[in-house]
DNA sequence: AATTCACTTTAGAATCATTCTAACCCAATT
DNA sequence: AATTGGGTTAGAATGATTCTAAAGTGAATT
């Protein structure tokens, strides 16, 4: 057996034990098994990350792992559905999930692609409109989009 | 079918008449052809308007216009490029045009897949990050998305 | 251990938005 | 009117994502 299972629900987990994972699958009410172990060892096991579903089915693939692409795609919805990931829509061409759950905003660069994690106290929005009329706020997303600064 | 008064004005307010709108397309330097005046004159006869492709492909068959789909994205894209239009991005499944080309924000209520503005001055973002080095901001983008309430 | 059963995983087909191709069309210029 | 170079088109191609239906596996039960 083993010993007492951490309760951390929304938290930036460094999980790597097998175990951790495990715990946190079984958790989200998700079936522990071997495609979501590993896919999730990879997403959880290093620290917060936004990743394509293309990008983390090759990072499996290139960790030897045999996992087919409809895996990948239903792992990461199960995962996001179950509110360990979150999506970030930022870009027409594809979605990115992030490990990162807590509220926090991001930087977007468009040119590279890539998505910059900016904490939840680095933003303030000190006034919002109220919602329309029979509906509620779900979230909040700053999204900064950047540019290349021109070379000097 | 479309009888071409040469008067040239600089107006650049609601424009509605299709001198105006030719003027608006000239100016942003786009050739003025049939297609893109009818186009423009459904995106921009009427007040601010969120529309997807093939939203505005349907609208175009229904006003009797013989246009093709690759017309309809070729116009949005270069519509886009030429700072007329704004693209935004809410939802994984299709881009959004927004005709209000001024700096504001959006309400988003995903189960209707509905896109409502929100005026700058009705957000207040006090404090951003830092950019990082080699980087400008491009644009900061406020989301805020919305759920439908539970009936009382 | 074997059986069962519901849930998972899979390869490949299907879908859907968007882009591309290559041929034809038309707006501006000569 | 002829030329020219961009514009428009139908249909094919692409690429991300979802679906299908068949085969595999985890957990519980015998």
């Amino acid at each position: 057996m083993i010993g007492t299972p951490r309760m951390r629900l929304s938290e930036k987990t460094k999980a790597h034990r097998a175990d951790e994972l495990a715990d946190k699958l079984s958790t989200a009410g998700l079936r522990v098994t071997q495609a979501r172990l590993a896919l999730a060892h990879l997403l959880f096991g290093q620290g917060d990350r936004h990743v394509t579903a293309d990008a983390l089915r090759e990072e499996a693939l290139a960790a030897g792992l045999k996992i087919s692409q409809a895996t990948v795609y239903n792992t990461l919805n199960q995962f996001h559905a179950a509110g360990l990931l979150r999506q970030v829509q930022v870009d027409q061409a594809r979605s990115y999930f992030d490990t990162n759950i807590d509220a926090h905003h991001h930087f977007y660069v468009e040119e590279e692609a890539r998505l910059i994690d900016i904490a939840a106290q680095e933003v303030d929005v000190a006034r919002l409109p109220d919602s329309p009329k029979g509906y509620d706020v779900d979230r909040v997303e700053v999204i900064i989009r950047l540019d290349k600064s021109p070379k000097a």
